[in-house]
RNA sequence: GGCCCCAUCGUCUAACGGUUAGGACGUCAGGUUCUCAACCUGGCAAUCAGGGUUCGAUUCCCUGUGGGGUCACCA
């Protein structure tokens, strides 16, 4: 049989990244042993219907590069087939028609609280003679269709990254399974469906564990062979907590505007809860394929670390400028949707930066300054060995230096060599004439070196704001 | 609270029962330098506790402690 995985988010508008992680899962495993990775849409709760979610999901995915094999399934069109299941298990004693109110199990919750218990639905609908319930229904009465879970039963389950599961089915309450609105719960909807879409492993978060045993319980009521189940350690907030918004990004579209590269953050997330068992950290997919495996998955949940991902950005910035080629061009085609207006210049702008940033919205408040110089006091520009008058004479024989170099002439190395020569000739020490060229082109006491900035200023607005410095000085 | 899961540096993690407990991020110090970044070198830093099993436990078992998840007509 093939082996087959599905992702199945429900669509909320954006794309989480604990989510991000388990579809990478997905589609690791998937692809590792030439299977089918499978998306699934769980709308099943109408209540909360995002208008375009299902859009910016399948754009998201394509830009992370997770595209899914075969027909995305959405379950809002499939009603038909969760009331012909529900049906059956009804017909087959495994379930029943519930017509306790809203009120009644509010009521019921409370009761148990009081009495410091776990609140449980107590079955009052579950021995209503068949007749009885459709005499209800035929009456136009609300209700729902509850699980009924078998008695004094040991639930085993298996799962391939936490082991054996087992729970006594009393500490089970008869679960709701299709809603009064005649939408299915999560639990029936994702049990028919894994089924029919021949799902041979279902790979999704830890928070799912509790549940298995209901599934599992579904799969033998309906006859079904189950699934193979891998449940993925949690992403955790710095406070270990679930990893949740209100403590920092989550959304994978957060992290894409603010700069952060596809790969980098497919990357680092696949680090969290995997290992490839050596010190290998920076992965292509292809690589993240080949040397995926279940069974160096861990069981403790990971802390996403802003730092971390940070890193892993910052180098693959630094790389990609440094190697060129076709993933360069992509990366200067994204960064100018940070920075619109200085389009032209992003080339440069990402040699001069590209060691410096995390991520590519940091480029735009970084490269501030050479479009507009920043008014600074005169002070900065003597460097701290240096003194007002050496800093002067440095200024000085920088201008017109530099005022007599042809503009092909205008190279780094080039001018690098004749500031040294002509501090050389004058006695001055590199900080007498090389730094305050940087704050009188930068305006700031951290900068890439003067050189660099002299050639991306260019010739013209270079001496112009070294005529400027000179002046303050005064 | 019931049920379930988990436990190695601050963080992500490695270690067929036998290692000076390794790597990475961060951090600190030094080097390189006109500054910053990058880069190079080095430092600090962990097996939750207590019992077993064993010649020997990070590793296996039990208990405790701690943390998390989950207990909806949400997924």
């Amino acid at each position: 049989m093939k082996l087959k995985t599905r992702f199945a988010p429900s669509p909320t508008g954006y794309l989480h990244v604990g989510s991000l992680r388990t579809a990478l899962f997905d589609y690791l495993f998937a692809k590792k042993n030439k299977g089918e990775f499978a998306l699934r849409i769980e709308d099943t709760d109408r209540e909360r219907f995002v208008e375009d979610a299902q859009e910016k999901l399948l754009a998201v995915l394509a830009k992370m590069g997770l595209e899914h094999d075969g027909d995305m399934m959405v379950q809002s069109l499939r009603l038909d087939t969760y009331h012909k299941q529900i049906n059956k298990l009804i017909k087959d004693g495994h379930a029943y028609y519930c017509f306790c109110s809203q009120e009644r199990l509010e009521k019921l919750r409370q009761e148990a609280q009081a009495k410091k218990e776990v609140p449980k639905y107590d079955g009052l609908c579950r021995h209503l003679k068949p007749e009885e319930a459709q005499a209800k229904i035929d009456k136009g009465e609300s209700y729902v269709v509850r699980f009924k879970i078998p008695e004094n039963k040991i639930v085993e389950a298996k799962d391939l990254v936490y082991g054996k599961i087992s729970v006594k089915t009393q500490d089970l309450d008869d679960f709701v399974i299709l809603k009064s609105d005649k939408y299915p719960t999560y639990h029936l909807a994702n049990v028919v469906d894994d089924h029919e879409m021949k799902i041979t492993h279902v790979i999704r978060g830890e928070e799912w564990l509790p549940s298995l045993p209901r599934h599992i319980l579904l799969y033998q009521a309906f006859g079904y062979e189950p699934p193979a189940f891998v449940h993925l350690p949690l992403l955790l907030n710095p406070d270990r907590s679930k990893l949740s918004k209100r403590q920092g990004d989550v959304a994978v579209e957060d992290f894409l505007a603010k700069g952060y590269l596809s790969q980098a953050l497919i990357n680092y997330i696949a680090l969290l809860g995997w290992n490839p068992g050596n010190d290998q950290e920076l992965f292509t997919i292809d690589q993240l394929i080949k040397e995926f495996s279940l069974e160096r998955i861990n069981k403790a949940g990971a802390i996403f670390d802003i730092n971390k991902l940070n890193w892993f950005n910052a180098e693959y910035i630094k790389a990609i400028v440094e190697q060129g080629g076709s993933r360069y061009q992509q990366l200067v085609e994204q960064t100018a949707e940070f920075i619109p207006e200085h389009k032209d210049r992003i080339d440069d702008l990402l040699h001069l930066f590209g060691t410096r940033i995390n991520n590519l919205s940091e480029l735009k408040v970084m490269s501030e300054f050479l479009f507009n110089l920043p008014n600074y006091p005169a002070e900065m520009l003597i460097f701290k060995k240096s003194d007002r008058e050496k800093t002067t004479q440095g200024l000085n024989l920088a201008l017109g230096t530099l005022g007599k170099v042809e503009d092909k002439l205008w190279q780094e190395e080039k001018l690098n060599t004749l500031i040294q020569n002509v501090a050389e000739e004058h006695k001055l020490s590199p900080g007498d004439i090389f730094w305050p060229i940087r704050v009188a082109l930068s305006g700031l006491e951290k900068s890439p070196s003067p050189v660099e900035l002299l050639v991306f200023l260019g010739k013209n607005e270079s001496l112009s704001r070294i005529k400027q410095a000179i002046a303050k000085l005064g």
